[in-house]
DNA sequence: TTAGGGTTAG
């Protein structure tokens, strides 16, 4: 109604511009008119230049936010003579700034001959906003060195560059600074203040600010909610927000992302239900962000009806963000097929954007799952799209190619790499590791340590895996006391489990044993369990009685360790010792992980269980297997049915062995794949002694490379022998 | 001033 007004309102005030422009304002504010509109209504280049005054400028530029016209309300002010205005000058700055522009933003700064706080707030507001902290940062320095006092708002602009930066010293001095000057009573200012110390960690801190504010807005109470979820404390975040309702206060879409972040760290899936309610009830459901958010939460919580429902329904237009989120959220839920779809719809439709997150994110589960092909075909879009010389997706590609145990393509796009991070070097190192190539790690790592690129705690963890399964014990010690010495880094449990399974895997299980009681830190459970699978290893059945006694006071709910404990007593014989354990194991409700071996075939993923006979080609697949074992045993194979650590007839035993998931992906692939091509197999858990032996034999008789990665390493069985040389 | 997807090991 009000906008029809606007060209009668001009006709009435034709040449009396100032009165006209004062009213078109008012109009403004009650109708919404976008900048353009309001520009060529005013009509600005049909009056004579010196009509217009400065105030009338200013209030055009107050609601001017698209560029063209705002560069014509700009001519206009320097043929005006006015260009030295420092209060248009500040407007000018302002809108350049709010376009984006703020490249102009700073020229006008540069000119200005005088300048006062809002000049400088302005211009460090403007490259903050637009995510150029360090600029922000850089501008603001040079004001406090000029001597300008920063006001409230000054600081409430700053902080946020402190936050993304992390500069978290300097942020807590401005605090006292705000203190002394008394700026602290400016809700905006406790509202970044809320932010800052929450995302340093200081929720506490953060609180106390929060409590101690007299006047809270919504954006105050978003800020603490969302304080609580970022520090994992989602019960508080929750608590917080029913605090905040009964205030009388409504949720907003912002609210609601900080509640649905919450849920992420908790297990419950009720609130996610709740949430959803109050979603629908308080208009949000065609929010892009916020859908994309519940749908993560029903992916976290499995359940995956109602993350497709959202995707597919909820979520008609979507964007990068959305996809990527559903590929992860499945693949981390194990919904290892549902995910793959998804990820031939990413690759398959050119709707979508993808970017260096997406390419990253694909990478990883093709990583994951030992998906080379898939890999391949995102590193060729990577390059075409010029993603490649990104750093961030040369890691995840470099990482990639090393979990799928393609070491060349690694090392190809390694050496060609202009920019490496120190995720690159880890993926590499790591690389090297898990196919049992110590000294390649090791000559890397020292590599790296030359060119500067400081070791981080995940270059500690693969460089000592890699010399635990080279069995390069003392290299390994030696270069855990030097990384510690050299760098800042402290030594977690993770890096002492690395060690523990250094020492036991090379059979010095006393010296394992020793480090255990004598680390500065407590050990988990997670020590006490690899050296459970060193005793298991080194067949110390004695120690190994020991130390599952101190995993089942620990954590006396994983299975693996029942089953570690269990097979160990199998593999002495004690057979009441195994029917103890698996009673117990029983009686718990816990439940073995089945063994899983995936094979890529073509484009599609095949995963295979020890018994399971789902796959629709499973009779081929077992007579295939009959006649390859067949033929092994001609060529010198005994099947060992010691290695069934169940109490139960030969023949039974024999049949069990005969159906592990390994052997029926290495049939599955042979049948599948022309002559001399390599198989590529990922088994789950660690590869059973027997298939290993087996696996070796059909190296042999097939003419084939197997290439085999287990929950520990690689093996690469050719021509009867394994790379890992019978040490895992 | 508050809010979405993030590569490395095990």
């Amino acid at each position: 109604m009000i906008r029809n007004q606007i060209p009668i309102a001009l006709t009435r005030f034709p040449p009396c511009e100032k009165k006209s422009l004062l009213h078109l304002k008012t109009l403004h504010r009650q109708s919404h008119f976008s900048a353009p509109e309001l520009c060529q209504a005013t009509n600005l280049n049909l009056l004579p230049v010196k009509t217009i005054q400065s105030p009338s400028y200013a209030s055009i530029l107050q609601g001017l936010k698209a560029l063209k016209p705002l560069q014509q309300v700009h001519t206009r002010i320097i043929t005006s003579g006015l260009a030295q205005n420092i209060f248009l000058s500040n407007r000018l700055m302002n809108s350049y700034a709010s376009c984006g522009v703020l490249t102009v933003a700073e020229v006008i700064f540069q000119s200005m001959p005088s300048k006062n706080v809002v000049s400088w707030t302005i211009l460090i507001s403007g490259f903050s906003k637009h995510e150029h902290y360090l600029e922000a940062l850089e501008i603001f320095r040079k004001m406090m060195i000029s001597g300008v006092l920063p006001s409230a708002v000054t600081l409430a602009s700053v902080f946020p560059a402190f936050v993304h930066l992390g500069m978290i010293k300097i942020g807590r001095s401005l605090h006292g600074f705000l203190i002394r000057y008394g700026l602290e009573i400016n809700l905006f200012v406790e509202t970044s203040l809320i932010d800052l110390y929450s995302k340093f960690g200081s929720i506490g801190v953060a609180r106390k600010q929060f409590d101690m504010m007299v006047e809270k807005n919504m954006v105050s109470w978003n800020a603490i909610i969302s304080g609580y979820s970022y520090n994992r404390f989602g019960k508080e975040a929750v608590q917080l927000f029913r605090m905040m309702q009964r205030r009388g206060l409504m949720a907003d879409s912002i609210t609601i992302m900080s509640l649905l972040a919450a849920c992420m760290v908790m297990v419950c899936q009720q609130i996610v239900g709740l949430i959803h309610n109050l979603i629908v009830k308080n208009g949000f459901s065609n929010d892009m962000l916020v859908n994309t958010a519940l749908m993560e939460n029903y992916l976290k919580h499995r359940c995956i009806n109602d993350a497709y429902q959202i995707f597919r329904e909820e979520l008609p237009v979507k964007d990068v963000v959305a996809w990527t989120s559903m590929l992860v959220g499945l693949s981390d839920a194990g919904y290892g097929k549902q995910a793959v779809r998804i990820f031939d719809e990413m690759t398959g439709t050119s709707n979508i954007m993808l970017d260096h997150v997406a390419f990253m994110c694909m990478l990883s589960c093709c990583s994951r799952s030992g998906a080379l092909q898939r890999g391949k075909l995102v590193h060729s879009i990577t390059i075409k799209t010029s993603f490649g010389d990104d750093a961030l997706v040369g890691s995840a590609t470099i990482d990639m190619y090393s979990n799928c145990g393609d070491l060349e393509s690694a090392e190809k796009l390694f050496d060609i790499l202009e920019e490496k991070d120190v995720v690159c070097w880890n993926a590499m190192i790591a690389g090297y590791g898990m196919q049992g190539r110590g000294d390649d790690a090791v000559a890397l790592f020292f590599q790296m340590k030359c060119l500067g690129v400081l070791p981080d705690e995940a270059t500690l963890v693969s460089i000592l895996c890699a010399c635990s399964h080279a069995g390069m014990v003392d290299q390994g010690i030696k270069i855990f006391d030097l990384t510690v010495k050299e760098s800042c880094l402290v030594p977690t449990l993770q890096h002492y489990a690395c060690l523990v399974d250094l020492l036991g895997r090379a059979g010095r299980l006393y010296d394992a044993y020793s480090l255990i009681h004598n680390m500065p830190l407590e050990p988990d459970a997670g020590i006490y369990g690899v050296m459970l699978g060193a005793c298991k290893v080194r067949k110390n059945f004695e120690l190994g009685t020991i130390i599952s006694q101190k995993l089942f006071e620990l954590d006396p709910d994983d299975a693996g360790y029942y089953v570690l404990l269990s097979n160990m007593y199998a593999a002495a014989g004690n057979w009441e010792g195994v029917k103890v354990t698996r009673v117990s194991m029983k009686s718990k409700g816990l439940k073995k992980i089945p063994g899983l071996s995936t094979i890529e075939i073509g484009r599609e993923v095949h995963t295979f269980m020890a018994g399971d006979t789902d796959h629709p080609e499973y009779p081929r697949i077992i007579e295939a297997l009959k006649r390859l074992i067949t033929k092994i045993e001609a060529a010198g194979y005994m099947l060992d049915t010691r290695l069934v650590f169940q109490d139960l007839p030969d023949d039974a035993k024999r049949e069990i062995i005969l159906h592990h998931s390994e052997k029926l992906a290495i049939a599955f692939g042979i049948m599948n794949t022309k002559p001399g091509t390599t198989i590529r197999i990922i088994k789950n858990l660690r590869i059973c002694d027997d298939c290993h032996i087996a696996s070796k034999f059909i190296s042999k008789v097939e003419g084939r490379e197997i290439i085999m990665k287990d929950a520990n390493r690689f093996h690469i069985f050719k021509d009867g022998i394994c790379s890992c040389k019978d040490y895992w």
